[in-house]
RNA sequence: GGCUAGGUGGCAGAGUGGUCAUGCAGCGGCCUGCAAAGCCGUGGACGCCGGUUCGAUUCCGACCCUAGCCUCCA
């Protein structure tokens, strides 16, 4: 990438501020990216990193030709055999299962599916190999069973979080397990009894701590030190934390990731919305009331790091929004189309993503360009502003239907059928001035979730009936 | 209590030391048999108090408020 103008800035949250990303090897960019626990559906808080870092992935890939995007699944975890526990089947089968159903629901959201996605059970061996250099350097003790990483053996413990240790033990408010030298120690292997899953090892049968899970994964995947490492701000302390420390200590002081980003919460009346507190949405449900689409669009209409309040209303919005541009290319597309993507999105747009994914600056520009294809009086310019419309969505991952299959939205041809020849009986009763033959058709296929729009002397239409119920005046 | 973010018009949400965000809603108009959609135009904002400055929403300081982390969490 050339300096200056066109450089890709991020905020790095190591350092508080954005500063100018330059990988380590332009050859081979590497990004790590927290991802689920299966353990249960993913709701639309954890598709957030998903969909952000997503964006990030498609953005590198413009800029350098191989990017290698690791998210892993943690199929090994406490409440996982929970889950298993209480419906009283295997551990794999509610890993297995959420593992599909978490690839399919962020597919729906346009997320293209990573690199590669590392399952930690599948990577036991270096995750033990890396507990031994721990222990071998004194970074890691073993008390009763467990294997515990000393943080006071790391001087540089709570950089990233900008924690302080002494003050953490002095509020701490949760026991301490008697066998730790310090209270921020933390676990690196842990003893199993059946039916808990467990693998052997010099330490006794037992399982990993979770934090272990993905040093052991990016090293596998994408080696010692990564370019950037993201997930969701809860992360920062203690999962990046410990993630860090091991990962530094175990490769002799080599920093684990030269950028951190971490994205805002998704809330729910301005409180952040989390399993725990039982106030989420679950991305399975949403979709069956709301294109994908409508959801990416929601969750990049703010910038990553600030909160997002979850809504209805505000689901509607980007609906409303995306109905637009969809409208604006279905009539534009009559006169001047078919429309194809330019080879590469627009310079503006491309600025404002670059500056630390100024998504809300670039969905902007959508509607810059929406404005003036609206306008186009000639061929020419609707296909420059066209091109560079859908080449803008293409890289965002919007705007992926044509404006039928939106509008039609999965009717059927038998349908879509039944409704435009009711659509002729009604614009004969026009040409006839026998409106109220007309109103009355009109308000039959109103009835049946369609709605009508007479514009240019032809009568398109729309599906309305998942929509919310939220009328103009409440927005 | 410690730490980290943030407080922008009715709502959502960018940004900036002095000319514009953008979208939705509102208001006026065009178009329409009527609607809907679209188009044209339009008002409205920077938590509070000081300071720096010719000028601050933007920089600095105090204060108030909100959220998050400190315990599993995207």
């Amino acid at each position: 990438m050339a300096p200056g103008e066109l450089s890709l800035q991020l905020y790095n949250t190591l350092h508080r501020t954005k500063q100018v990303f330059e990988p380590q090897d332009p050859a081979r960019v590497t990004l790590y990216v927290c991802g689920p626990t299966v353990y249960n559906y993913a709701h639309i808080g954890n598709a957030r990193p998903a969909v952000v870092f997503d964006l990030l992935r498609r953005l590198l890939c413009l800029y350098y030709p191989r990017v290698v995007y690791a998210r892993n699944i943690t199929d090994v975890d406490d409440k996982i055999n929970a889950a298993a526990a209480e419906r009283c089947v295997p551990i794999e089968e509610i890993s297995g299962h959420y593992t599909r159903q978490y690839l399919q629901d962020m597919g729906a959201l346009g997320v293209r599916p990573p690199t590669v996605s590392p399952r930690a059970t599948d990577h036991i061996k270096p995750m033990q190999a890396m507990i031994q250099t721990l222990l071998d350097s004194g970074h890691a003790y073993v008390a009763e069973g467990h294997v515990l990483f000393s943080i006071e053996s790391f001087p540089d413990y709570g950089a990233l979080s900008r924690r302080d240790m002494r003050e953490m033990v002095a509020g701490a408010r949760v026991e301490v397990a008697p066998y730790k030298k310090h209270a921020g120690d933390f676990v690196l292997w842990k003893p199993s009894i059946e039916p808990q899953p467990g693998w052997e090892s010099p330490w006794g049968w037992g399982r990993p701590g979770w934090h272990l899970e993905c040093s052991a994964m990016a090293e596998t995947h994408l080696g010692e030190c990564i370019d950037i490492h993201g997930g969701g701000q809860d992360l920062v302390f203690p999962h990046h934390e410990n993630e860090l420390a091991q990962s530094v200590c175990s490769h002799g002081g080599k920093a684990l990731a030269r950028f951190w980003m971490h994205n805002g919460f998704v809330t729910m009346d301005q409180r952040k919305m989390s399993k725990s507190e039982g106030n989420t949405f679950l991305v399975h449900d949403l979709l069956r009331s709301y294109p994908g689409e409508v959801l990416r669009y929601l969750l990049l209409s703010a910038h990553y790091r600030q909160p997002l309040d979850w809504s209805e209303l505000e689901l509607e919005r980007a609906r409303r929004t995306l109905d637009r541009l969809y409208g604006v290319l279905r009539i534009a597309a009559e006169s001047f189309g078919p429309f194809t993507a330019d080879p590469r999105p627009g310079e503006a747009f491309l600025a404002t993503l670059r500056d630390d994914l100024n998504t809300p600056l670039a969905l902007a520009e959508f509607n810059r360009l929406a404005k003036d294809l609206a306008k186009a009086k000639e061929k020419e310019m609707a296909r420059a502003m066209a091109g560079e419309l859908l080449a803008n969505a293409e890289l965002i991952g919007l705007l992926q239907s044509t404006p039928e299959d939106w509008f039609s939205a999965g009717s059927s041809d038998q349908e879509a059928a039944a409704i435009e020849a009711l659509i002729e009986q009604r614009n004969a009763a026009r040409v006839a001035r026998d409106f109220a033959t007309a109103d009355r058709i009109r308000d039959e296929l109103a009835a049946m979730g369609i709605l009508l729009e007479d514009a240019d002397g032809t009568t398109r239409w729309r599906r309305t009936d998942t929509w919310s119920g939220i009328t103009r005046d409440q927005m």
